[in-house]
DNA sequence: TTGACATTCAAACGTTCGTTTAATATAAGT
DNA sequence: ACTTATATTAAACGAACGTTTGAATGTCAA
């Protein structure tokens, strides 16, 4: 019987090349041919590995997008189970860093990510409820979790989710708003202005969620 | 001499099918075909009035998004004039109502345009600048200014900016993720929705600011 | 009516697209 | 050595792309 360990070489060439080139350019603008030249192998690989081009795609979020970013929540949850009793503000801190700052992925990921995401939200292709359903539905459960207790008791599953969403706006949009964001700062995105942000969005967020809280982290 | 004015009709009519399809696919999954198709006039005329495909995208935000982004920010000017001495949280839900709920545009062209900004944010063609020092950028002037006599006095510019910024991540978020907030909150964006999203990001925002005040409109 | 210009039109240009095909290469099982 | 399944290759397919062309049509001032 034929061994199905070796198959990994081409196909996953193919994969990086196709999460880079869509991640930067979008799924209608990048072609089979580029990727496959990235790649460095035929045409034909894609069709033979993937079907096509719209299942390549797919198989862009499904191996890479989806098990990165349960690491990251992942990261986010052993984050704080670091804290024996995380305070509101550690809560954000911890999820804002898991997505902009630190975590298990390279900056490069994140960006790549983020861009992934931001694409297929302007121009689903049918990605998004792969991500939803598998990584960002479960994350918003545990963040859910976390926040309740800091919160006023009667709130309300939608509040609740309203506040959640608006820290990921928050996260998302300094993610991926990169380029705007520069232009109007002036500021480049290095090192020093994420560690800015990460904290100004802690700040932001833990005020905007009701409950003032002094950092005490360090 | 030739009169420059009945010019207008089909120009126009490109312009118009130009600004939905580009928002709802993209520059790049849209074809000059499909527009002139919409437009019910020759493939041809679209580089007869505008040279080309690209610079027909640009038109459309010079002669669409950024006027009607100055009507937006002006009718958030006009709001908060009717109000003597507006509170904090009657500018954030001035800004908020102007971006998402109310104004001069309708909600399609609010969507559509929110659609064209989120595409160019995620693949820039050219327009992003013009959008920027155009709109953005005096806005966000205004909103200071506005914002400034409620704040701490010792308040640097760019924790200013990063506030600013802030909640028009929310605003833009809650603007263009329509699809995957609809599918994680389980609501339709109708307009009792979306009264509660400005209300929501009124709140957050407000006190994320880190004033509280409580909202004294009706 | 004529001339001059603005606009529309059908047709074709060369290029690139996603996909398919058939031939070949590789390597393990028998 | 032969079979079998997996993998890669060069070449071609038809379709769609943005753009160009040159003739036809519309529109007014002269």
């Amino acid at each position: 019987m034929p061994k199905k360990e070796n198959d990994g070489v081409a196909k996953d060439r193919i994969l990086d090349a196709a999460e880079e080139l869509f991640a930067q350019n979008g799924y209608a603008a990048v072609s089979v041919r580029q990727i496959t030249a990235a790649a460095r192998c035929n045409l034909a690989a894609v069709n033979y590995h993937f079907g096509n081009k719209k299942n390549l795609y797919l198989e862009v979020f499904r191996s890479r997008l989806v098990p990165n970013g349960k690491r990251v929540s992942q990261s986010f949850e052993d984050n704080l189970a670091a804290r024996p009793e995380p305070a509101l503000s550690d809560v954000i801190h911890a999820l804002a860093q898991a997505f902009l700052e630190e975590g298990p992925l390279t900056d490069e990921e994140r960006e790549r990510h983020a861009q992934l995401m931001a694409r297929e939200m302007a121009r689903p292709i049918g990605a998004m409820e792969i991500v939803i359903d598998e990584v960002m539905r479960p994350l918003f459960e545990s963040v859910a979790c976390r926040l309740r207790p800091h919160l006023m008791e009667e709130i309300d599953d939608e509040s609740l989710t309203l506040k959640i969403l608006s820290i990921f706006a928050m996260v998302t949009h300094f993610n991926f708003a990169r380029a705007a964001i520069s232009r109007i700062t002036g500021r480049e995105y290095n090192k020093e202005f994420k560690t800015r942000l990460v904290d100004h969005i802690s700040e932001f967020a833990t005020k905007g969620l009701g409950m003032m809280q002094r950092e005490d982290d360090k």
